[in-house]
DNA sequence: GCCCATATAGTCAGTTTGACTGTAAGATTT
DNA sequence: AAATCTTACAGTCAAACTGACTATATGGGC
């Protein structure tokens, strides 16, 4: 029986894993960046922790497979959903001169703080701090410090931390969302400073009541200032939504 | 015969594309930007023309399979290659129902002047200009767009200008390469002091002789400030570098 | 009422950015 | 050889931006 090497006419499979990150308050009450993992239960890796992940079907989408998966494990649906890169190196699973090669799509996701609280029930999937992080299966390490570096860079100058948050919020709040995945504390006023002069958050006119202190006023995102910063490749969704047939792109 | 759609259990291929970047002057004698092109020659968008790309190999990287690919249909080897995206919609070939689904990986890449002018010879690969594409196969347009996109990005925060260029140049050649890919004009006195305060690119000592005028300083890229930015993912390669340059005077 | 905690507003200096002006030096023209 | 042309290179100025900081506002708890 040919090995994978040895039969290089045959195609490797395909994979897609997903990245999902949410806030979760630690024990000192501070809210914390957090990932969501699986155990795995057979070999390569029996025993570590993994990215949440699985083939590629033939009637889904990558980005569809990503939020099943997501869904799948977590019992969550993504609030945000964005492709990271493609894995493919020839070494990425031990022993892979015998085995199936396989090339991985992976995505990283956003998934709400009260949402995320109730969602996990499974002795196999649980949340992990991301600033700490155990080794994990195959080359895991290298793909979760990826997506939190663009988290990171991507956290600035887009809306993107309207996944972790509800539709009303306090500037606290947003501020804590920033401060969480920088992972580094923001002067209060040049943070409102900042949010002020983008544009993107508004008032609502209602305060959050209820606090021992002076009630601060509760804002929302504009809808139609979109800058998540895709480029041109919004284009592709956005375009799909038009009738089926003949349609040009 | 089962088709793509009923068959669901098999996966979808891989093929690798690429969008290569070079720099040619126009009619005029200005440097713009230019991409290379094949003509498909069989169903579906025959005689169209396409990205360069090819089916990935049981036997070689994502980036490799791109490189061999460019240097098969340009006859060059890429000054910069970088993943752009995977590209993998359940419509993206028409008729897709009864035919293979194929994921695609797109990179793009850079290629230097001077070998571009000389490299491709061939009825069916040809230069076209970046600013104003015609309508081509598949989703193409599209991902040249988005190429076209990062590429813009990038330029600003990292030396990917040097994949244009010779070892030696002077600031006037760089500022050509940066008016080229972003299509505006640049101010030559804010642009040396740009590049002055990076601190990317040293003097050599040398200047060039044989022009009509004052004879301008050739500079050159240090080796040792490699900020291609690309975050993590270069570990996967080597091994290097901590710190962020940072300070400016 | 008073105090406390946070919201919100404003100040200030250092840095960055875009537009612009001035001078240097080799080649070409007269 | 002097005038002139063209680009290299240097410097100025104001507006915008940034980080650090101070001051005031306003509810709840006592």
């Amino acid at each position: 029986m040919p090995t994978a090497l040895t039969n290089p006419s045959k195609s490797p499979s395909l994979a897609v894993s997903t990245v999902i990150f949410t806030l979760r308050p630690n024990l000192a009450g501070e809210m914390k960046l957090a990932l969501a993992l699986v155990k795995r239960i057979r070999a390569p890796f029996k025993e570590m922790w993994a990215l949440p992940g699985g083939p590629l079907l033939m009637n889904e989408d990558l980005a569809a497979t990503a939020s099943n998966n997501l869904l799948a494990t977590t019992g969550l649906h993504p609030r945000y959903l964005e492709q990271l890169y493609a894995f493919g190196g020839l070494d990425r699973s031990p022993g892979s001169q015998t085995q199936e090669r396989v090339v991985s799509v992976v995505y990283w996701a956003l998934v709400g703080s009260e949402e995320a609280a109730k969602a996990i029930d499974s002795q196999n999937v649980d949340w992990f701090w991301a600033d700490d992080l155990q080794k994990l299966a195959f080359d895991h390490n290298l793909v979760v410090e990826y997506a939190l570096w663009r988290l990171r860079n991507k956290l600035e100058y887009s809306r993107l931390a309207h996944g972790f948050l509800g539709e009303r919020f306090t500037l606290a709040q947003l501020r804590e969302v920033y401060e969480a995945v920088l992972a580094r504390e923001l002067d209060p006023g040049n943070f409102r400073r900042m949010v002020e002069a983008n544009g993107a958050v508004v008032e609502t006119g209602e305060r959050l009541e209820g606090t021992r202190h002076r009630p601060p006023k509760l804002y929302r995102y504009e809808a139609s200032i979109d800058q998540t910063d895709q480029g041109p490749l919004l284009k592709q969704l956005k375009i799909t939504r038009k009738k089926k047939p003949g349609a040009t792109k």
